[in-house]
DNA sequence: TTGTACGCGTTATCAC
DNA sequence: GTGATAACGCGTACAA
């Protein structure tokens, strides 16, 4: 591989010659078509190494996310990427596996791979090991989770209001017991989400029957069984609020397993526009959540820190969410 | 940030010994308590930019696919990570957002950035680029893409008898009318999958209907037009094969929005068995692609290639396809 | 404008 | 084993 010395002695000029040539500053025409011509002859590309070694700077943003297959993330990913490559940055995603200690070690070799920025969905309220990338001076952004006891900028959809109005259409629409399949207790989204569907419930003077409320997790599986669950009580909701995207999908093929009838037997409010929405008969009625903006305001955060300002630090982003009315939810 | 220096100056070491302390030597009991205590004391981490620099590899591995929202893609890409990861490397992952000239790109950013090999899922048949990649050494493996002109190691699926297979089955149950929507012919998978579907035909002397014969894309819109399409004509197919996964998402919308009944007034065969096939309704019948095994199999080709291992070079992996049997597809 | 010398943090190679 | 020092490839002063 050329290097920057062999195109000098090739073109006959000093290696800082050739330097200025690769930043962009012009040189005497006679020299620049020299060093062109080496250039090309030698086939030389630079050293991005070796710059990054020098600058001490990488032009790279480390992403964390819980799982590339997931598409609520990777939507927001392409997001962030578009945003992040227009101002000449990369990015480097990392999967965690929905693991805190996967999560760790990603973030350490983020964090040596020097990247200059990290933007992170945690899987855990657990992000100690983030105060030690901030501590190299590394702006952090977490997505989807918001954080105690450690500043960093955070980009959120506004969970409560999300679910507070999905069941709020649902009670005003004579519904009384209404189903909530949600995330673990512990994941604060899941904790905002339940909160939301609380709210609404005490606004309208409607008590939750705890029964009604599953929490066994955001996957297939867990929104697959609660469903199932809850259609086997004595007393069945009327309607079943999905809490993500993943429970939505397992909720659909227990309905389908169940042969329930949607919206006569049963209303079906998913979360997250995502593909199957509009596939699944009826069409789906969903809870969004804004990703593009999600990942571009993430973006447009760590960019700010990057460049040194700091005067809104810490930020935290509120999103708003929206409701699509279709097929699967009706009046009771 | 503290240096290597920095800890052998604490440690009142030479920095060689510092080093060899990091790689795993043994020392001298003394000096490797020192060393321990400075590195704790200093919280030092390691270098991995200056490292690299200095060993010339970076234990890092980029891949192009054209879409991180793609499922396919990124379940392929998390088994590679499995493999990966598990042998001490990471991956870059970028997104060609299906354009060439982006892909270019990126494959430019990556060889740069001194990956030690590259895996990549093309968007077209145009890989001229990835040539420069190799005369600077660098391993190259395709995914999804038999590459003319450019000898590298390559992981298919066994696109023609995939389709041979879901063809020969429909006429095996009476079917002779068989719509096929496919992605544009100058796709490599296409072409394949085209020619199962042309054999099938032959094999059973059945004649094919070009007015059968759909391939604008590979898109969800691409696949809900298609089928439209195809059941407007004068003597529809009994049967439709949708050639990817989002075509088969297009495919399912189209059917439910034209209120055709599966299968009953027209069977279905998908591609795939990602989410949508067990949440639709009737259960979809779908070739699938072995993508762990992609993954896993492309991973393995670039880490022997990596040590030098070039015994079998250049492979063609072809993986078999499976078919699985739902309820959309039945005899005609 | 151009050329030179040095620094970046690590590893490898010598002597000791 | 250990210590000193020369690479690795690029950027950047500073002097010419």
């Amino acid at each position: 591989m050329a290097t920057i010395k062999d195109v000098a002695k090739e073109a006959g000029v000093a290696t800082g010659t050739v330097s200025r040539y690769l930043n962009g500053i012009e040189l005497k025409k006679e020299n620049r078509v020299k060093v062109e011509a080496a250039i090309e002859k030698l086939n030389f590309k630079i050293n991005t190494i070796a710059r990054c070694l020098k600058i001490n700077r990488t032009n790279t943003i480390g992403i964390v996310i819980p799982d590339f297959t997931d598409i609520y993330s990777t939507t927001i990913v392409r997001s962030m990427e578009q945003k992040l490559y227009e101002y000449g940055y990369n990015i480097f995603v990392c999967d965690s596996w929905g693991s805190l200690e996967m999560e760790r070690d990603k973030v350490e070799i983020l964090v040596q791979k020097l990247v200059d920025g990290l933007i992170i969905y945690p899987c855990s309220d657990d992000i100690s090991h983030l105060s030690r990338a901030r501590e190299n001076g590394l702006p952090v952004v977490t997505i989807d989770m918001a954080v105690k006891d450690f500043e960093c900028d955070q980009v959120l959809s506004d969970n409560i209001n999300a679910t507070y109005k999905a069941v709020e259409w649902l009670i005003a629409n004579n519904h009384k017991r209404i189903g909530i399949i949600n995330g673990q207790v512990h994941r604060f989204t899941s904790g905002e989400r339940l909160r939301g569907y609380q709210r609404a419930h005490e606004d309208y003077s409607l008590k939750i029957d705890r029964l009604l409320v599953k929490n066994s997790g955001y996957g297939e599986t867990s929104g697959y069984e609660s469903l199932i669950e809850l259609m086997k009580l004595k007393d069945p909701p009327t309607a079943v609020l999905a809490c993500n995207y993943y429970t939505t999908v397992g909720s659909v093929k227990a309905i389908n397993q169940l042969g329930i009838k949607v919206p006569e037997e049963l209303s079906l409010i998913g979360f997250d526009d995502l593909g199957l929405s509009e596939v699944v008969k009826p069409a789906l009625t969903v809870i969004t959540q804004p990703m593009e903006e999600i990942g571009r305001t993430a973006a447009e955060l760590i960019l700010s820190r990057i460049n040194g300002d700091y005067h809104d630090f810490p930020t935290v982003v509120r999103l708003k969410t929206g409701f699509i009315l279709r097929e699967s939810a009706r009046r009771y």
